[in-house]
DNA sequence: ACAACGTATCAACAAATGTTGAGGTGAAAG
DNA sequence: CTTTCACCTCAACATTTGTTGATACGTTGT
């Protein structure tokens, strides 16, 4: 990170100071980040929002679904989860991926509508 | 996309049919995933979130609070105003930035509270 | 034990992304 | 008009990411 700023600021010196003490940790920013890569994908938006449509889905289902191969989708899964976005449970041969509260929240809040958010 | 997918469905096939046609575009899928994307940097986040508690604040104060080079927070504000999170106004030499109500929106879908949300 | 099926992981590659430095706008002051 | 200042854009690089094919894991049934 290079130092080329501008010289004076254009807020007050003690507001600056108080937003740069307020900033969010560099671990609480990367958890946060991660969360949102996990939509970042148009991929991984579809499975999510079919996901969210289909209550439970198993792999196998979500890869027909989505006209996606079997181990892309897994892969996709796996970041969602990671994100903490949806969970996993076993059941049998098949696994089933449902979504947590936190995806649900975050699927509702990307499809804002932005008739009137522009201004 | 490969065709490796299993042979018969896990659930009914009108279900899966339904949810087939219920998929996103794939126009909507990839504006969806650019707002995600929008704050999938560490960065960015930061950048959003001093945004949201500062009100509005010029490219100069963001790149002198968050450490980070002039010309990389024009970048991100960029990102951040594709994705419609968040809009600018030019006064005089500066370039004012607001959040914009989608921008709090998903600021505030991503620091959903996880305690309960993991089940 | 073995085979079959659904799922996860691995290596490998092309494409996209974050970061930096240099140069270019546009507006205000001298 | 020229200079200055804040901001934007461009090329270039290293790193990451999405996708694919092959392979390994775990469970069920024979």
């Amino acid at each position: 990170m290079s130092e080329d700023r501008c010289e004076l600021l254009c807020i007050d010196a003690p507001k600056a100071e108080a937003l740069r003490e307020a900033l969010p940790g560099e671990d609480r920013a990367r958890e946060f980040a991660e969360r949102a890569r996990a939509l970042a994908d148009p991929t991984r938006y579809e499975l999510a929002a079919a996901l969210r449509a289909g209550g439970e889905l198993c792999v196998c289902d979500m890869a027909w679904i989505s006209g996606r191969s079997q181990n892309l989708v897994s892969h996709h899964m796996r970041a969602l989860r990671t994100g903490g976005l949806v969970r996993s449970r076993r059941s049998g041969k098949l696994v089933m991926y449902s979504m947590t509260a936190l995806g649900e929240a975050l699927l509702g809040a990307l499809e804002y509508e932005t008739a009137q958010s522009r201004r």
